[in-house]
DNA sequence: ACAGCATTGATACCTAGTATCGTTTACCGA
DNA sequence: TCGGTAAACGATACTAGGTATCAATGCTGT
């Protein structure tokens, strides 16, 4: 009985289980909203296992249903991925309220590949988030 | 009385003072080479406390005299900057063999300040990092 | 409906770093 | 060169963010 949920839906497609502790863990990613430290699903939940509510973000970050992100002061908040927008994209942070939001850019793309092949490297990954204020930020 | 090093110059010309353990940890930083954890750092220097390697190396990473890089599996390491290479830079990283390279870009700067437009940020920092093979990991 | 294995919670541990605090020491000025 | 003093020190305890262990629980395919 497939749940109408896709986090779920996909969850069990690729062989894991559907448990009360992880659909709890995906429900409280959604309340929290735009962002979410670890800390913070932790604390919603206090019924749930401190090692369980990692292990979930762990298996949802390999399936790529959350990302990860590094703010400026090292901090490490996570992001819901929509089904949409789940190809390759960057993140820009607000350093002031925290906001996430994405973008991706073939330009960015191409020219990561020079600095490949000018550093005689063979790129295969790379991490890159920009930091500074978002447009309701720098109106305050 | 300025010492030669370049190093234990800026520092004291900042207003630090030049101290054992700063020199012992600047000293032990140069043999490590390349790059180096905080942990390293740590273990070649065991009559330093703990606190003041720590402490040193956050002072370096304000004054600019090293610089911190985040590897692809989310460990930390640090690298000296050279006088000649303290402008803007980024890093190229080695997942084999973690050799930490720099390089600079004006096109990625022009770029992400259109990136920094289209999504109505204003970005003042970012961070860039690129993994991959290096020459040497790659001939093997 | 039930066996079996994935998953769980509790707990201990880990890495990377910061805060506190009483003691030591580099440096500046006399 | 000799203090006085604030900066820096070591020891220690603590924090954040996450992993390892292991016995108990509970999904899920048959």
């Amino acid at each position: 009985m497939p749940s109408i949920d896709p986090i779920e839906r996909t969850l069990s497609r690729q062989g894991h289980r559907l448990t009360g502790p992880r659909r709890a863990v995906v429900d409280t990613m959604r309340l929290l909203g735009n962002h979410f430290t670890a800390e913070e699903v932790q604390q919603a939940l206090p019924a749930v296992g401190r090692a369980t509510i990692f292990r979930t973000m762990k298996l949802m970050r390999e399936l790529e249903m959350i990302c990860q992100v590094v703010l400026d002061d090292g901090t490490i908040v996570y992001q819901l991925v929509g089904e949409d927008e789940s190809e390759h994209h960057h993140h820009v942070i607000c350093s002031d309220c925290g906001k996430v939001a994405e973008f991706t850019s073939d330009g960015l793309e191409r020219l990561l590949e020079d600095v490949a092949s000018m550093t005689g490297f063979e790129v295969g990954a790379h991490r890159i988030e920009l930091y500074g204020q978002c447009d309701s930020c720098q109106k305050k």
